[in-house]
RNA sequence: GGAGAGGUGGCCGAGAGGCUGAAGGCAGCUGCCUGCUAAGCAGUUGUAGGGAUAAAACCCUACCGGGGGUUCGAAUCCCCCCCUCUCCGCCA
C-alpha cells in the first residue's frame, strides 16, 4: 500500500510510472475521493469538537449542581446530524482504503521499462550448460524410469498438477530441504522458523496476495484461512503490528513450507512434470531491513539463493524484471533461472524482491530508530529455492545416458552418501 | 466443547461515566552532578488524520483487543466477535 500523504503530493509522476506495470494503474477516481474524504472529516471533526466542549460544559453545571437541560436538548438534536455525517464519513474512508489496497507498487527507479518476460534483461550468467553425447531426456520421462516419479497414482490420489515422490525421490527432496536450510542458517546468517502453514485473511492482506488475488490461493471452506501460496505470508507477518528496535535489523529468516496454488488461468502450461503443481515446497528467505539497507539486502539475498544453485553445479542466469513483469507488492525483483537441459532453457527457480515499505505499512511492520519516531521498514524475500524445481535440474542435468542420476557432491551428506541413482 | 480470569502507551501497571491521552514505575531523550562505570537530581518523551506555519510553536479529531449500542458525554455501562491464561473434557 502507498502511503496517502505520497501518492496525494505525487500523483501525477506515480501515475506515470505504475503506467508501466501494464494493465490495472487507474488512478483517475482518487482526486475525488480524497476532495470527498476531507470534506466530510473536517465537517464531522467541526462538529465533534462542538460536542467536546458543550458536553465538558455540562459536566461542569452537574457538578455545580445547575441546570443543564437546554444545553442537553441542543446536543440530542446535534447527535442526530453527527451520526449521518459519520456514517458517511466511514463510507469513504473504507472506500480510500479499499482504493489503496488494489494500488501496486511503484518500480523502483533501477528497474528496466518493459511490456513482458521478454524485455527482462539478463544481469548475469554462472555456468556452463553442459554438452550431452546423447539427447538429454526431460525428468518426468527420468522420474518414471527410476521409479522415484509417478504421476499417475498421484492424479489417481488428487488430480492433475500433483506428483507422488517414492523411494530416493522422496529422500533427494528432504535432501534438498535439509541442505538449503542449514546453507542459509550456518552460513547466510538466517534463523529457520516453522510456520503455519494455514493464515488468515488479514496476513494475506498483508503481503499483498489480497485483496486482488483472491483466485490464485486454496480457502479453508467455513474458516477465515487460507492455505499458504508461499511461507513469505507467515513469515512476514511474524512481525506484523510490531515497532522494531533498529539496533535489531536487518532480521533475517529462512523458512521451509509446502506451497499451495490454484494457478488459475495457467491451462495448458507446464501441464506434464513438476514444474507447476498446486502443491509443492519452497525454502523462503525473508529479511526485514531499515529502509536505506534494502537495496543492498536485496543483492545479498540474491546471492544467498544462487549460492545454493552454485554449490549444486547447476548453471543458471540472472535477470531483472522490467515494469511489465513484476509481481503486485514489488518494487524491484530479480528472477533466477535455473538451465534445464531436457526443455533446453532456463526456467524459474527463485524470485527474490525488495517491497520496500509496502507491505510493512499494510502489515503495520516499524522500526523506532534510536531516540527517534517509528517508520515503516522494508521487507524483502525471495525463494531459496523452489525444491521440487531444484530436483527436476538436478535429474536433468546429472543424468546419465543410462537414465540413471549422479548426485551432486553437496548433497550426499544428506543422501546418505549416496552416489548415484538407479 | 464446558467453566473461570484477563486484554490499557516502547514495556510493566493503575483507573470502574465528565476534572484522563490516560497515575506510578521501567526504558528513552535533555541538562546537572560524579576519576570511569553504576547510582542520584531536574525536565522531557505515544500513534494517526486534519488545520495553521517559511519551518516550528500551536489548534482540532480519533485511538485503552476488534466491531456495534446506550448517553449531552464511554478506557469505564450493554451486546457480538477475536486473542491470551487457568481448570475440565477430547485428541496426535
Amino acid at each position: 500500500m502507498l502511503d496517502l500523504k505520497f501518492l496525494r503530493e505525487n500523483l501525477e509522476e506515480i501515475e506515470k510510472r505504475l503506467k508501466t506495470r501494464g494493465g490495472d494503474a487507474d488512478l483517475s477516481g482518487f482526486k475525488e475521493l480524497d476532495a470527498k474524504r476531507k470534506k466530510l472529516l473536517t465537517e464531522s471533526e467541526t462538529l465533534k469538537a462542538r460536542r467536546n466542549a458543550v458536553s465538558e460544559e455540562i459536566g461542569k453545571l452537574k457538578r455545580e449542581k445547575k441546570d443543564a437541560s437546554a444545553l442537553v436538548a441542543e446536543m440530542q438534536e446535534e447527535g442526530a446530524k453527527l451520526k449521518s455525517l459519520d456514517t458517511d464519513a466511514a463510507a469513504v474512508e473504507e472506500e480510500m482504503n479499499a482504493f489503496l489496497l488494489g494500488v501496486p507498487n511503484v518500480p523502483h527507479s533501477s528497474v528496466p521499462i518493459g511490456k513482458d518476460s521478454n524485455d527482462n534483461p539478463v544481469v548475469r550468467k554462472w555456468g556452463e550448460p553442459k554438452k550431452f553425447a546423447f539427447s538429454p531426456k526431460e525428468h518426468t520421462e527420468l522420474g518414471e524410469k527410476l521409479g522415484i516419479l509417478d504421476f499417475e497414482r498421484a492424479g489417481k490420489i488428487s488430480g492433475a498438477r500433483f506428483s507422488l515422490l517414492m523411494g530416493l525421490g522422496a529422500l533427494l527432496e528432504r535432501a534438498l530441504i535439509n541442505f538449503m536450510l542449514d546453507v542459509h542458517t550456518t552460513e547466510h546468517g538466517y534463523t529457520e522458523v516453522l510456520p503455519p502453514f494455514m493464515v488468515k485473511s488479514s496476513a494475506l492482506m498483508g503481503t499483498g496476495q489480497l485483496p486482488k488475488f483472491k483466485e490464485d490461493l486454496f480457502k479453508i471452506e467455513g474458516w477465515d484461512h487460507f492455505l499458504i501460496p508461499t511461507a513469505e505470508v507467515p513469515v512476514t507477518n511474524i512481525h506484523n503490528d510490531e515497532i522494531i528496535d533498529e539496533e535489531r535489523l536487518p532480521i533475517s529468516y529462512t523458512a521451509f513450507t509446502p506451497c499451495f496454488r490454484s494457478e488459475a488461468g495457467s491451462y495448458g502450461k507446464d501441464v506434464k512434470g513438476l514444474i507447476r503443481q498446486h502443491q509443492f515446497n519452497k525454502v523462503e528467505m525473508v529479511k526485514f531491513t531499515s529502509p536505506e539497507a534494502s537495496y543492498g539486502e536485496l543483492e545479498k539475498l540474491t546471492d544467498n539463493a544462487e549460492d545454493i544453485l552454485r554449490r549444486l553445479g547447476l548453471p543458471y542466469q540472472v535477470v531483472l524484471l522490467c515494469t511489465g513483469d513484476m509481481g503486485f507488492s514489488s518494487a524491484k525483483t530479480y528472477d533466477i533461472e535455473v538451465w534445464l537441459p531436457g526443455q533446453g532453457k532456463y526456467r524459474e527457480i527463485s524470485s527474490c524482491s525488495n517491497f520496500e515499505d509496502f507491505q510493512a505499512r499494510r502489515a503495520g511492520i516499524r522500526v523506532r530508530p534510536k531516540g527517534g519516531k517509528p517508520r515503516f521498514l522494508h521487507t524483502l524475500n525471495g525463494s531459496g529455492l523452489a525444491v521440487g524445481r531444484t530436483l527436476v535440474a538436478i535429474l536433468e542435468n546429472y543424468q546419465q545416458e543410462d537414465g540413471s542420476v549422479i548426485v551432486p557432491e553437496a548433497l550426499r551428506p544428506y543422501m546418505r552418501g549416496l552416489e548415484k541413482i538407479g
